[in-house]
This record gives structure tokens, C-alpha cells and sequence, in this order.
DNA sequence: TGCGTTTTAAATGTCAGACTTTTAAATGTC
DNA sequence: GACATTTAAAAGTCTGACATTTAAAACGCA
């Protein structure tokens, strides 16, 4: 592991790199012990602050995790897919929030994947995946659910559906488009005949499930589609007008 | 933005997070500058160098940049689809190299991605994406060429494949996917029998796209799912059977 | 006046050294 | 042998300083 002192570069972020790509390679395998601050930075012959920076950036991405105290350190991580779940959260969240993609092209690409699950889910699907996914349409049905439990039940069935796909690499993508969506989702207001067309196309996916038919699940998923970002246009037209009508003071 | 003192967390993630939490609430919009180390020192009443640490963490996830110098300073980021792709990509490879994600596993979710993208880049194919699909095709029918470079290309074809389908957030998300299986796919000898094939499958699928027809894309799709994971599976045979005749010494 | 150069100040980047806190192993005691 | 105490290693934090970069402001000259 060597850096480049000549480079232009921050040194912790060359570090960092330099790290990295150990782990990466496989240099360095899951639970290994760094070498203590005080001998990295001796090692790349810098600071222990600047040591230090370098570590939290990997910690940041959860290459690492650290312990205190005696026969402590820096450690590899390894990676979870709760790790991995948060992060493509985050990640999409703020491509959704901030980098211009539309609710439109999000949410096609959220039910092209949640129709890729389809298939599997008919084939795989689970007694347990199957109760969890009718309780939530039960949930959804109730009266005097507020609009955000709703949603949260609405994300809650769709985990269910993708996860009955048993495929643990299809949930964590899917966990970041799903719940990236959630905040814009919470806008809407689902309206007594919105909320029953919703529950009506879930209970048509989760018996398609159920009886392994997965091209019927995909029919319902492309209805729930349409059906969603129908929804959203008008909720952001609405949100235009009112924004047109009485702007917002900046800060 | 405020942070408790009396918690047992890192001072440096507990600052981190409350200004990535701005960031994601939208109290910090993009191209904002943040304060100065100095002046966040003063804020969160800490030292400069934690304060340090905090943006190497947010930095580390491209929440912000810096820039020396006068008017310098911490900004927020907008997110690029390019940071976006490469975050993904070494989360990927991570969890594929260490997180005990079979191969097999992630080479059906990245076919059941990828049959996700086949209506939409059916419908909206560009001359642009077919041009660059069918340059593919060619080059891998050139004789002579290393296994490595196959591999190239084969990720050169899927990337327009998938581009052609024109949701970015699909593009993103199958990058991570198609690329952490690549160092897999490069441990593959390519006979020419079985580079035939997979050319014949391309052409195949690169036919039905351009006849806009999704769903024969979809079957192309599968059969080379299925041809990729015999291909794997024999090469990781080998290598057990290796293994067990020679173990590698270890470090 | 206008343009190019120099100065300057504000910011990040880096370093050195000290102190605090945590933690587990080693040691001692009953 | 079980429990309490000591101890040392390591991360976490702070202070203060210096280096480097950068753009704005000041200056000088035609």
C-alpha cells in the first residue's frame, strides 16, 4: 500500500483509496486489524490526524468499523445488507430529491424491477411472505388510516413482494427505489376511492402469488404503475397551482 | 443542526449525520456552502479536526466538496449519476466478494434487471444504443481476442442494452450489478465454442430490440442466464478441484 | 480609464504533541 | 478458582501552529 506524495490529492483521501483498494483486492479480508492509527500514519509517513480522516471516509462507506481501548482498532467490515440497504437509500433519495429525475422515471424503474421480482415471487413464494403481504392489505383497508400510515404500509407490502422473490441482491436495490419514493408518496392524499383501487390491484398481485401465475402479478404491477403515477401528476399539478397562487418566501 | 453531547456515538459521526440530515430534509439545498471548519467547530462546540472528520465522512459520500483556498470552503453536491454508479459499483462488488452472495444469486438478479429494461429499450431503442450493441457483437467475433477483453465488450453490450432503455435510475442500478460480476466473468476461458454462443444470444437479443419485440429480448435474456451460470459453474468446479489438489498456502 | 500585476486575507490541508476515555488482558487477592 | 485491581494499548479529542491554495482587492502603469 503506497501513496503518491506528489499528487495533487488530499493525503487522506489517497489513503483512504490506497486502503480501499487493498480490501477491495482482497488483501485485506473481512475482520483483519489495520494497523494502529499511530503505525499507519508512520507507515504513509503523514500525521495521525490526517491517518484519522482517511479512516473516517471508509468508515463512512462501512469498510471499516473501529473499537476502542486495549487490542482495539480499525477492523474490515463486513459489508451487511442492512449496510447495503441504508446506503442505496441515502443514494437514491438524493438522486430523486436532487438530481432532477422525475417521480415519472423513478417510478417506472421502481415497478420494472418490482415486475422483474414478479416471476420468482410466483415460483418462490413463501407462506410467510404471502401473510405478511394479505395482513398489510388488510391494514390498508381500514378506515381512519392516516395517509402516512398508508404509505408505510404500501412500502411494507411492496418489501414483502420482493422479498418473496428470495433473492436478497433484488430487495436491496429495490429498498432504495421503494423507499426513495416514500416522501413524495406521503403527499398524496389517498382518498377513500383511490385507497380501494389501490388494495383491489394489491389483492389482484398477491393472488396471482399466490397461485404462481407471475405474468398476472406483472399485469397488476403495470396497472399499479399507471395507476400511481396518475396520482402523482395531479397531486404535483395541484402542488403547482398552489405554488403559482401563493409562492413560498425564500428560507 | 444540533448534536448531543452526552451520547456515547463519535463526536465526528454525530455531526456528520446532523448535516447530512440537513442535506437530505432540504435545509441544505445544492451548491450551499456550509460554514467553516472554524465556524462549525464553534457551532457544535468541538475541535477543528472532528469537525474534519465529519466532512471527510459526508465527503466520502459525495453529500459534499471542498474547495481551498479564499471563498473556499465545504458545498453541498449535487449527486451525479456518475458518483451514483460508483458508489453502487463497489457496494456491489463488496457484497459479492465478501458477503457470501453466490454467484449464481447475483446473476439472476441482474438478468431479472436486465428483463426488466427489455420492453421499455424495446419500445424506445435508439439507432445510437443498436450502433454500439452491434459494434459489440462484431468485436466479439474477432478472433484473437483475450478473455479480458470479451469481457469488456460482453459489459460494453449490456451497458447499451440497458442504456437503451432510457431510465437512468435502471442504468444505475444495473451498473453496480453488471460490472461487481465482471472480476467472476474474467476468471471464465471463452472457448469458441462458447463465445459463439454467447455472440449468437447477443445477436439475438440485439434483433428483438430493434424489431421492438421485448419479450423475445426476454428470452434471449434468459437463455444466457442460463448459459452464464453453466459457463460459472464449470469454472468454479475447476478451480474447487484445483484447490483440493494444490491449496494455496495462505497469506 | 482600463488592464495586468501584486498583495492580502480567508479558507482548507497538514503537522506535532498532549490529554481523555475506553477496553481487555494481566496481575493480584481472598 | 473466582473476583477485584492494575495496567497498557488504542481510539477519541483538543490546542495551536504552519503550509498551501485561491480569489478578491489593491496597486501600478500605460
Amino acid at each position: 500500500m503506497k501513496i503518491d506524495p506528489s499528487s495533487s490529492a488530499d493525503l487522506s483521501a489517497q489513503i483512504a483509496k490506497a486502503i480501499r483498494d487493498a480490501i477491495i483486492a482482497g488483501d485485506l479480508i473481512v475482520d483483519a486489524r489495520l494497523p494502529s492509527e499511530a503505525e499507519l500514519a508512520e507507515q504513509f509517513d503523514v500525521s495521525r490526524p490526517t491517518v484519522r480522516e482517511a479512516l473516517k471516509r471508509l468508515a463512512a462507506q462501512s469498510l471499516i468499523r473501529t473499537q476502542r481501548g486495549a487490542f482495539g482498532g480499525a477492523f474490515v467490515n463486513r459489508l451487511s445488507f442492512e449496510d447495503a440497504y441504508s446506503q442505496q437509500i441515502t443514494t437514491s433519495t438524493l438522486l430523486l430529491s436532487m438530481n432532477s429525475v422525475s417521480f415519472d422515471t423513478a417510478c417506472e424503474a421502481r415497478f420494472a424491477l418490482e415486475r422483474a421480482c414478479a416471476p420468482l415471487s410466483a415460483e418462490r413464494r413463501s407462506a410467510d411472505h404471502l401473510a405478511t403481504m394479505r395482513a398489510e392489505i388488510h391494514r390498508q383497508s381500514q378506515p381512519g388510516l392516516t395517509d402516512e400510515a398508508f404509505c408505510a404500509s404500501d412500502v411494507a407490502f411492496h418489501r414483502a413482494l420482493v422479498d418473496s422473490a428470495g433473492n436478497p441482491v433484488l430487495s436491496y436495490q429495490l429498498a432504495g427505489a421503494v423507499e426513495a419514493m416514500q416522501p413524495l408518496m406521503n403527499m398524496i392524499t389517498f382518498t377513500a376511492r383511490s385507497r380501494e383501487a389501490i388494495v383491489a390491484l394489491h389483492t389482484q398481485i398477491t393472488d396471482a402469488i399466490e397461485n404462481q401465475k407471475g405474468a398476472k402479478a406483472a399485469e397488476g404491477l403495470t396497472e399499479l404503475e399507471a395507476y400511481t403515477k396518475d396520482l402523482a401528476r395531479s397531486v404535483l399539478a395541484a402542488r403547482a397551482r398552489h405554488a403559482n397562487a401563493a409562492p413560498q418566501a425564500p428560507q
